[in-house]
RNA sequence: GCCCGCGUGGCGGAACUGGCAGACGCGCAGGACUUAAAAUCCUGUUGUGGUGACACAGUACCGGUUCGAUUCCGGUCGCGGGCACCA
């Protein structure tokens, strides 16, 4: 009997071997391979099964590289700032710079369980100061660019979390990290100017290979529309107003015109009359969370009594006020065609206004309109000289003809909003600006850096719009770098994005204190050729991560502006009935107990083979045996084989190349379940030749490399019990013939009217007559009615159609 | 409301460009070994009918294209995700 499989003395053995014979090192002439994980957040709950999974991929990603001969960059760190970190803090009443300590040594200690090839020399944290000067860096030079300015407006406040927030940060009206309902606050906060990037951010999403759906949600998110701006008369005064609008070829259509209660000319539009209602409309939007008036289901409004004139056709047309328009989108003032857009409709029905329809539906004028014809398809009615064109050529050549004729212009918007980037919380980037009366703002000079976050007691958020280092007088106090009179520090912190926005840069030189990279490095080993992560980032740190990079660029500190070459995105791992595991709903299922029980390799495995990698999985503990049966399995398989001189039979070459096939295709298109199923099913026929006369010493090799990058200890044991005295991981690759796996004859099923009758064994490339001769015999008496038709398609079906 | 994606056994899931539906695994049932159990090994496992070879039905539902459809097209229902008054 030979020696049965031991997990826990295998794994102990080589982790141990690995850590003194590194088996990825960089020897300067290997080409270079990124393989990233999106870092994790220190949270204090540690890791589960579901984040196993994402570094597991990631990790037999590398490893596969690294046995086609290349240097695998591939790092780890921590995003250690920002509010899930502080949140945890306050909750367990320890400072966040203690409790954030602790968590990264607790989740690097089951990372490190996971036996992935990172290279903890690379690690950084951005709480690290060594770390977070480039982030304050990168801000000055934004600064001095002119992409990073003060701006006070009502932003999104989350009262949970008393700070404000980012637009992408807040999901269905609700806070991205703890769900409260998000109001509007009037803040003076720093801002970066992303929109100066969303052409590029945009036009440059064809140049990734990334899923369609993250190129689909960012695309959706910056929102690029195509239009015009139309100058409307205000009857009796000398201002005009300008609407945006994607619809000009409507322009005859337009009945009223509406600005948001917020606009700058909506006050001073008022008569006598009106002023008390306008001013009251006014007064009580503003009150009004973003929420509310998200949920509002009837549209409210209010007539300002003045009228503007349509540039078209002269026709006189009352001036509203609602909060339907928005102000910080196009010109915060819109002109209401109602017969062809469903909220003009709607604001018409309500306040009785009229309905002229523009474009015939069906080729003519709708009678008794119950609802906005939106589509623009059809003939152009009631447009004076436009009568009788198409509706979609208008929409396309208007904004030029509206310009050519002096009232407007041909134009572009997007939804994309400039990133909020103060928050009023202790635990982030201090944000180096300091304020002078004389000076104004003014950046903290660059050879000052880091501008170091003052250790305080009380780090609880003030809820007053402050940061809690509005508090540390003698911290806030300070001096202008300029004039070197008495100023004050900026006292808001920059959000957990700003850190991970660029992190992936600094991996590869991560200890240069002069530089943020070296140029050298990153032109050696940068962009990112392979991310793996969740998709919830997909607007948020993806999106920053490419305009900080676009920005890097630009300023020549890289010489690439996208970050992420190729994106893989795996799904969530789920308790029971997909549910997301979490401490509240106690279905967390803790990798530790699974490694000890049934070791690293196997925990791998199961990883993998519970379902598509792109995909949710429920986690069911039960199938974790499936996966330890099938390593024991080739275990036993390899010793009781690698000593007996089996020679190769054909039979079993064709099988050991169709298993590098099958692998390798499978592992190329990502399909890592069906890799798992692919060893299994291999294992199993190995088995059944084993016990029929035993399997060659190469075919065993050959399946212990393949298996090497998904279960590395134990293919490490088989490799060395096999006789090879280097690591699996630089004996390369295998390579399969395709010619080698062909058999000489096949099975076929034979079809009756596309119904499988019968199966025949016939020579692969078997003429037609001699097929259909085969497939008829097999059929026999099954075969009745007059042959209509035989088709025969080689190496994959004979069917007879018959009557 | 708009835009994506997905519906396959008791369960997780296979099926590469249309070609034997249900690979692989879990679970379950039966058997071998054992005093017994665990572990291991073997057999079976979509449903219905039949002792059986076999027959019929079957990939959410209805219809279409095709010699042939889980795969392509049209419609319906259900689930999941994104955006959500962006003019």
């Amino acid at each position: 009997m030979s020696i049965p499989y031991n997990h826990r003395a295998i794994e102990q053995k080589w982790r141990k071997n690995w850590e003194e014979h590194p088996i990825n090192v960089n020897d300067g002439k290997k080409e270079k391979y990124y393989c990233l994980d999106m870092f994790p957040y220190p949270s204090g709950n540690g890791l589960h099964v579901g984040h196993w999974r994402g570094y597991v991929i990631s990790d037999v990603w590398s490893r596969y590289k690294l046995m086609h001969g290349h240097y695998v960059i591939h790092p780890m760190g921590w995003d250690a700032f920002g509010l899930p970190a502080e949140n945890y803090a306050i909750k367990m009443g320890i400072h966040p710079s203690k409790s954030t300590a602790e968590n990264v040594k607790n989740i690097k200690r089951q990372i490190q369980e996971i036996a992935a090839i990172y290279d903890w020399d690379m690690e950084v944290n951005t709480t690290d100061p060594d770390f977070y000067k480039w982030t304050q860096w990168i801000f000055v030079k934004m600064f001095k660019k002119g992409l990073a300015y003060e701006k006070e407006m009502p932003i999104n406040w989350c009262p949970s979390c008393k700070t404000g927030l980012a637009n992408e940060e807040v999901v269905n009206g609700k806070c991205e990290r703890c769900g409260a309902d998000v109001t509007k606050k009037n803040l003076k906060q720093w801002m970066l100017k992303i929109t100066a990037y969303a052409d590029r951010l945009l036009a440059d999403l064809d140049k990734l290979d990334w899923p369609e759906k993250v190129k689909k949600m960012q695309t959706d998110w910056i929102g690029k529309s195509y239009g015009a701006e139309v100058d409307f008369k205000v009857e009796g005064k000398e201002e005009s107003i300008t609407v945006y609008t994607t619809r000009p070829d409507t322009l005859y259509g337009a009945t009223f015109m509406v600005l948001a209660p917020e606009h700058e000319l909506a006050k001073g539009l008022a008569t006598d009359e009106t002023r008390n209602a306008v001013e009251d409309y006014i007064y009580k939007s503003s009150l009004k969370s973003s929420v509310d008036r998200l949920q509002d289901k009837e549209k409210t409004g209010v007539f300002t009594g003045s009228y503007a004139i349509n540039p078209l056709n002269n026709a006189k047309v009352p001036i509203w006020l609602s909060d339907y328009v928005l102000a910080d989108y196009g010109t915060g003032a819109i002109m209401c065609v109602p017969a062809h857009d469903d909220r003009d409709f709607e604001f018409a029905k309500k306040f009785d206004l009229p309905i002229i329809q523009v474009i015939a539906k069906d080729g003519k004028e709708i009678e008794n309109m119950t609802e906005a014809y939106t589509e623009a398809s059809g003939t152009m009615i009631n447009s004076g000289e436009w009568d009788g064109m198409e509706s979609s050529v208008l929409k396309r050549e208007a904004p030029a003809m509206i310009e050519k004729r002096g009232f407007g212009k041909k134009t572009t918007n997007y939804k994309l909003r400039d990133w909020v980037f103060s928050r009023q919380r202790y635990w982030g980037e201090p944000i180096p600006i300091v304020h002078c009366k004389d000076c104004g703002a003014v950046p903290v000079p660059e050879e000052e850096l880091p501008l170091l976050l003052p250790d305080v007691d009380s780090y609880q958020p003030t809820g007053t719009g402050e940061s809690p280092l509005a508090d540390i007088e003698d911290w806030v106090n300070t001096t202008c770098p300029k004039c070197g009179k008495a100023a004050k520090r900026e006292t808001n912190t920059m959000p957990q994005w700003a850190g991970s926005s660029w992190y992936f840069l600094r991996y590869v030189d991560s200890k240069n204190d002069k530089e943020l990279v070296s140029r050298e490095k990153a032109d050696k080993y940068l962009p990112v050729d392979m991310y793996i992560g969740g998709v919830e980032h997909a607007v948020l740190h993806l999106l920053y991560s490419r305009f900080y990079t676009k920005f890097l660029c630009d300023i020549g500190v890289i010489d690439f502006d996208e970050p992420f070459t190729k994106l893989f995105n795996q799904g969530m791992i789920t308790g029971k009935n997909g549910i997301k595991m979490s401490k509240s709903k106690g279905n967390v299922v803790s990798p530790d107990d699974l490694v000890r029980d049934y070791g690293c390799d196997s925990l791998r495995l199961y990883e993998l083979f519970v379902g598509p990698p792109e995909l949710d999985s429920e986690w069911d503990d039960r199938g974790i045996e499936g996966v330890y049966r099938f390593i024991t399995r080739f275990w036993n398989l390899v010793m009781e084989n690698k000593d007996k001189n089996v020679p190769e039979t054909k039979e079993l070459v064709k099988a050991r190349h169709k298993l590098v096939y099958d692998i390798t295709n499978r592992l190329e298109s990502f399909s890592l379940n069906t890799v798992i199923s692919g060893f299994m099913e291999h294992n199993n026929k190995l088995i059944d030749m084993s016990r029929k006369g035993g399997v060659d010493k190469k075919t065993l090799e050959v399946f212990v490399q393949l298996l090497a990058p998904f279960a590395p200890h134990i293919s490490e044991e088989l490799w060395e019990e096999l006789g090879h005295k280097e690591s699996v991981f630089h004996c390369g690759w295998p390579e399969y013939d395709e010619k080698a796996m062909e058999e000489e004859e096949i099975e076929i099923a034979v079809q009756v009217n596309g119904k499988t009758r019968a199966v025949v064994t016939i020579p692969k490339d078997a003429a037609k007559e001699e097929a259909v001769a085969k497939g008829k015999e097999a059929l026999g008496d099954k075969l009745t009615g007059n042959i209509i038709k035989e088709i025969y398609v080689p190496g994959k079906i004979i069917n007879i159609v018959a009557k």
